[in-house]
DNA sequence: TTCATATTTAAACAAATGATTAAATTATTT
DNA sequence: AAATAATTTAATCATTTGTTTAAATATGAA
């Protein structure tokens, strides 16, 4: 008679050994890759080597498993700041080209990962962007505060924060996104898409850099 | 018995009085707002206000139906470029100033075309993409033959025109994917990002030239 | 009108799918 | 080792969902 899964919290391995482990990064794969609605039990169950009924043992519903998935990935998709924006030892400039290689990089580990949260964020209520609490990260980080001294003493433009912050996001995410376009387009293999985005690391802080200095001219 | 129908051709009246385009209508919406898979028949069918067996009758299965949104969605992904790339009596600049205007009213329109057709583009194989042509179209346009001008003769920095083609449509496109996170942090509603998105259309012809240049002394 | 054809409807079907059950196996404790 | 608890398995269930069927209704032609 199956009760209440144990809290399985052994030593933690380098390699997903537990069963519950496994199940996690099977789901998260299939999960990044076609979404919740397209995601069967079966197909998590098969890429996790388990028992089909594994997956209710630990995690009680698909639901369930999705939000903890859910959780994690949007974590991911926000921690990228975190560190970054409240190092008070950086300038502004140093903070953005950090900010913009580390995105990248998680990227082309982590490709599927802006396209699923966002599709997904475009069904469920906003509930759980909220429990982040992104505007107040953002708003007290001391890159916040850096980034106001530069307009103030008219180094940058006037201009509100989010439209710098939406400019930055889209010209490292947006690629990403519609990876299968571009690459059809360029003619480019997985590789040579990673390349292009590596170069990206460079250009991007120099356009932005280009970006905010325009307005104060025009 | 019913037997196929009728090709619907009738005259084209201003409101969707047929059956077949009440169909295609509900279908596009629902479609547009949850992607292929979470789309059940039904909701389509109260949507359209019709019995559930006509859309069978109809569009002969729920994937058939969907095939023609997504090609319909796609052409007008696209088709905001048409027309603007090819005209040989606008400058460069202007051709700029005008596809993000023009793609930010369609934008405003159908929020949740990008996302769709990105969604669905990750899972099915790249096949449609390659018919729509879109490498032809763009590298055969007058625009790039401008675009290229620039270059030789020094106006902008040398750059990869998918580079550029990539940050024009991110800064326009990306803020209406990621809508659901911006609405939240900027405490917006509806409006409010439409108005941002309005401001979006000034801007970012500014930003794109200031990018442009900046290369070339860099 | 009358007849044929097209359209619409309610009901039902079959396959897919998330979840559960009860038994079998493995691990842990006493 | 024996007993208890945890994990795994194969089989099954119940619901959802895309699709079909056969009858009913509406439309148009002769």
């Amino acid at each position: 008679m199956k009760k209440e899964p144990v809290p399985t919290k052994k030593i933690n391995v380098l390699i997903d050994n537990t069963t519950e482990e496994k199940i996690k990064t099977a789901a998260k794969n299939i999960f990044h890759q076609k979404g919740y609605a397209a995601t069967r039990t079966r197909d998590i169950a098969e890429e996790a080597g388990i028992n089909l009924a594994l997956l209710n043992y630990y995690f009680r519903s698909k639901e369930k498993l999705f939000d903890i998935i859910m959780f994690e990935s949007m974590q991911q998709f926000i921690q990228s700041m975190t560190g970054v924006f409240n190092n008070e030892k950086t300038t502004l400039e140093k903070k953005i080209e950090t900010f913009v290689s580390n995105y990248i990089d998680l990227l082309i580990e982590e490709p599927d990962l802006p396209l699923f949260v966002l599709s997904e964020l475009r069904t469920n209520p906003n509930e759980l962007v909220s429990k982040m609490n992104m505007k107040a990260y953002l708003m007290n980080s001391y890159f916040m505060k850096q980034f106001q001294q530069h307009i103030t003493s008219g180094k940058i433009a006037t201009i509100h924060p989010l439209h710098f912050m939406m400019n930055i996001i889209s010209l490292i995410v947006f690629p990403f996104v519609g990876s299968p376009v571009l690459k059809n387009m360029g003619g480019w293999k997985q590789d040579d898409f990673n390349d292009i985005m590596l170069q990206r690391k460079i250009l991007i802080p120099k356009w932005i850099k280009a970006m905010m200095k325009i307005e104060a001219k025009g």
